[in-house]
DNA sequence: AATTAGTTGACTAATCAAGTCAACAATTAT
DNA sequence: ATAATTGTTGACTTGATTAGTCAACTAATT
């Protein structure tokens, strides 16, 4: 734990930012400022303000201020701490030795709800720091990383897939593709329709059904692409 | 040409506001205006600025202002005028008597794509227009109207799908859920993709790309869940 | 009791918001 | 050609909001 701690803090603190005043603190605390900003900076760095953010955080301006110094830092530090916990906490965690391409989405979506369920914006804040232009943070190029490593998982997986599972009739990577975009394009649909507020034990409720819903759909599929035996 | 104008008037000036003005424009103008602020209204009454706005379209202030008298004027008949844009370019063209569900999808594709080359930003206008709770525009419940007329589409279309065509093995509904999963997700996505600032020649090639390929799709899954004769 | 660390929110100076208006430009009517 | 009307501008006002500060308060530590 205290080990998990300190890498943390020097992969994110590596150049310039100081940020252990606010790495130290409690986890409850911590957890609402992280979800309190990247839920603000959804719509773009410049449109966020950090009065919404101490409110929605219920901390006092000048605490976010002790702890970032500024509001391009604490951008950064998002930025910076969003990429590490994507990849501490799901894409490491993600076993791609597998045969059967379903039991690899259905892995990745388990992970995906833990990680939504400590903090709901981490997967949106990412995508909308992508195509943002308006400013120039870098983050020491951890968006970069992170989409690198994101683009070697994918093509991972896909290298262990058994395609002989797959209908006679039909080109795996064409069925992939509509895999693929299936259930992105759920587990994205799904997770952002949560209101992301919620942390308790409704949200995780609510996950749990979708869940279902994605093992049915899953299944069904299995059926589908699968040659049956 | 005159006629439908006129009742496009009828229907957006319903109560109270007068958008006779704007609404007897030149196109092209019109357009520019009617994309600006759909493009600012994405994330939002609130956060969106009538400055923005009007330096994105490449009118003054003062005649934005001319047209619609208020912001909050001008958001309610963006949400009207993108309502009933939907249903007299969208809605109203699809023919829902078809059998094979594909072609369904591949005729509302192509109504979506002619839509977005005109108007880049209804589709997310309209989507944001629904979750926004932070203002009181109901504007004239045009909104709900556009909710049911979908559903009721969407049923349409499912009602006059042939289900016989499904292999014998699996579930019809279900995997009619995941068609729609697929191609919902799939349109938005890459919908979205495009720089939604160009409406010219280059726009609309990236869509035909995007077509192309979802024309394969279209054909892999129709390999996969219909019976083959 | 004294020192330190953590935390507050009223405050500032600058910026940005919606909305106005006197003045200019382009049409149309006389 | 002139007058009257309509379309259009952008500098401006007033008030709200912005990032960031700081003296003062509380809680923990020495």
């Amino acid at each position: 734990m205290i080990d998990n701690e300190n890498s943390e803090c020097e992969r994110i603190e590596a150049e310039g930012g100081d940020y252990h005043k606010f790495l130290t603190l409690d986890e409850e605390k911590r957890g609402r400022i992280i979800n309190a900003s990247m839920k603000e900076f959804l719509s773009g760095y410049k449109k966020a303000s950090t009065d919404n953010i101490v409110r929605e955080a219920a901390i006092s301006k000048g605490l976010l201020f002790h702890y970032f110094g500024t509001k391009e830092k604490l951008y950064d530090f998002m930025v910076r701490y969003a990429v590490e916990t994507m990849r501490k906490e799901y894409i490491d965690l993600i076993n791609v030795r597998q045969r059967d391409i379903f039991d690899s989405i259905w892995q990745t979506s388990l992970l995906k709800r833990d990680l939504c369920m400590k903090f709901p914006s981490v997967f949106d804040f990412l995508t909308g720091a992508y195509v943002e232009a308006d400013h120039e943070i870098n983050a020491g190029g951890a968006l970069k990383d992170l989409q690198s490593m994101h683009a070697n998982l994918v093509a991972e997986i896909f290298a262990h897939a058994d395609l002989s599972l797959f209908r006679d009739g039909i080109d795996p990577k064409a069925a992939i593709k509509i895999i693929g975009l299936t259930f992105a394009g759920y587990a994205n649909a799904k997770i952002a329709e949560t209101p992301s507020g919620k942390t308790g034990e409704t949200a995780r409720e609510n996950y749990d059904i979708y869940l279902e819903e994605l093992k049915e759909i899953l299944d069904t599929m299995r059926a589908c692409f699968y040659k049956q035996q």
